[in-house]
RNA sequence: GAGCCUGUAGUUCAAUCGGCGGAGCGCCACACUGUGGAUGUGGAUGUUGUGGGUUCGAACCCCAUCAGGCUCCCCA
């Protein structure tokens, strides 16, 4: 054991059974992507530490990422987001791409974090962000294909919520209370960790941090009211867009979502689910204003989102939304009667493969039951066996391996009668 | 970065007060020398995460360390 070398903390190795459900997550995303017209793209999986201390606070980037030094002395970053790589993309090529840009990316990410169910240091996300266009209409479609993607998991509206602010509508709220601009970040904080708390313990929180009493007061009544929505004429737009988009049972307005993320400065949104175990949001994202202008661009407005293949995971584990494992991507089993027919064997599986189907043959002479019990570990569907008798007649015997049912036909057609099997088990 | 909990066979978990490390499932073999799932019989499996300490004696107590989980922090 002391011998052996651990995996890095926090990174995570994908055995057959959860590469499956990584490609059923990545497929799936893939097809709400591309339903809406969203090109695949990808960055560097390496960055230099600048992109991203430009524009987020400075400390969680050397705290939370994952940076050290390349033989050369530079330091690098494995990426810990997408969106600053996207940007600088952009706006390398602002002249040449055509707007509104749709572009969309599942890849690899790292974060320097404690480890906890649903959070890894080492994940996949899916990134996906409209450019070059600023309109709630615009949202609301970031915002449907979010839901497409929920709902192609099988994640209902029952097991799943969008919930959706908006930045400015906030911000003009607290400009009615004369909450002043320094006190916003704190106020964002405040609000953010209002589920956290008791309700008492987070009114005295929210007095320390210099609040008035009728300023609180003033907040708790905003962030009570789910009808405020109807004060911004931005959320309107946006509600009316997703109803004809046809996912409004999804979307919930939502005070008291906030976000993190310095750069959003318009709609904000964050999906939970609803009845599990896992609190965290399973994707999240926003509109920024201001992005490419950070990093050397002309101005250019965007809204994107983003979602975590872990969290995601465990709920579609949670809720059993996952298909079922096949250990096997192949369906058929060529079996070996005795050494001395394992060629014919090897070419009759070679003639199969040929026409088409995925065929397994057992790579070395052993008992039938063994490789039958092998068969039905892999889950195949169809058992093929080559034995004295049936070469002697240039047959094969075909096994249904879901009924039982073995039938012995004529070499030539063995293609055939498997396909008749196959078909009718998808039915 | 902080606090707490956990780590025993492939796996899930036992092991009385510190006194011989076991069971279910799985695995292998046989019943069954041309055929899987069921059943029966038999069998294998361990440096108790790792390193040290206390003790006549440690899975159990102490220290360190690694990993996982919960919470805080944070969540780009």
């Amino acid at each position: 054991m002391s011998s052996k070398i651990q995996t890095v903390k926090g990174t995570r190795e994908f055995y057959p059974e959860e590469m499956a459900l990584r490609n059923f997550i990545y497929e799936k995303v893939r097809a709400a992507s591309q339903s809406f017209g969203y090109q695949e793209y990808d960055g560097p999986f390496i960055e230099a530490i600048d992109l991203y201390a430009a524009k987020s606070g400075e400390e969680l980037v050397k705290k939370q990422s994952f940076t050290f030094q390349d033989r050369g002395g530079d330091f690098v970053t494995l990426r810990p987001e997408l969106t600053p790589s996207l940007a600088r993309m952009i706006a390398a090529k602002q002249g040449e791409l055509t707007f509104p840009a749709r572009w969309w990316s599942f890849g690899p990410f790292w974060r320097y974090e404690q480890p906890q169910k649903g959070r890894s240091r080492e994940f996949f996300q899916w990134n996906l962000d409209m450019l070059g266009v600023n309109s709630p209409e615009a949202d609301a479609e970031l915002i449907a294909v979010a839901a497409t993607f929920l709902r192609s998991v099988g994640l209902t509206p029952e097991l799943a919520t969008i919930y959706v602010n908006n930045r400015r509508l906030m911000d003009s709220e607290f400009d009615a209370l004369a909450i002043s601009t320094e006190k916003r970040m704190d106020v964002s904080n405040l609000v953010d960790r209002r589920s956290k708390m008791e309700s008492a313990k987070w009114d005295s929180y929210a007095l320390e941090l210099g609040l008035s009493q009728t300023q609180l007061d003033g907040l708790k009544n905003i962030l009570g009211n789910f009808e405020l929505w109807k004060n911004s004429e931005e959320l309107t737009r946006l509600f009316s867009a997703l109803e004809a988009l046809g996912v409004s049972e999804y979307v919930k307005f939502d005070p008291n979502i906030m976000r993190g993320l310095l750069y959003y400065t318009g709609t904000v949104f964050e999906a939970f689910d609803t009845s599990g175990s896992v609190k965290r949001a399973i994707l999240g994202g926003g509109r920024y204003d201001n992005l490419l202008a950070d990093v050397g661009g002309q101005p250019l407005s965007g809204v994107g989102f983003a979602m975590g293949d872990v969290v995601m995971g465990i709920v579609l584990k949670e809720k059993d939304l996952l298909p079922e494992f096949t250990p096997s991507p192949a369906p058929v089993l060529v079996t070996v009667f005795e050494e001395s027919l394992l060629r014919e064997s090897y070419s009759l599986a070679a003639e199969l493969r040929r026409a088409g189907l995925k065929v397994l043959c057992y790579p070395e002479p052993a008992k039938l039951q063994k490789q039958f019990k092998f068969a039905d570990k892999m889950k195949s569907r169809v058992a093929v066996t080559l034995g004295p008798d049936e070469i002697a007649q240039n047959r094969v015997a075909i096994k249904n391996l879901a009924n039982g049912e073995q039938t012995i036909v004529a070499r030539a057609s063995a293609f055939e009668s498997i396909q008749k099997i196959l078909a009718s088990l998808q039915a």
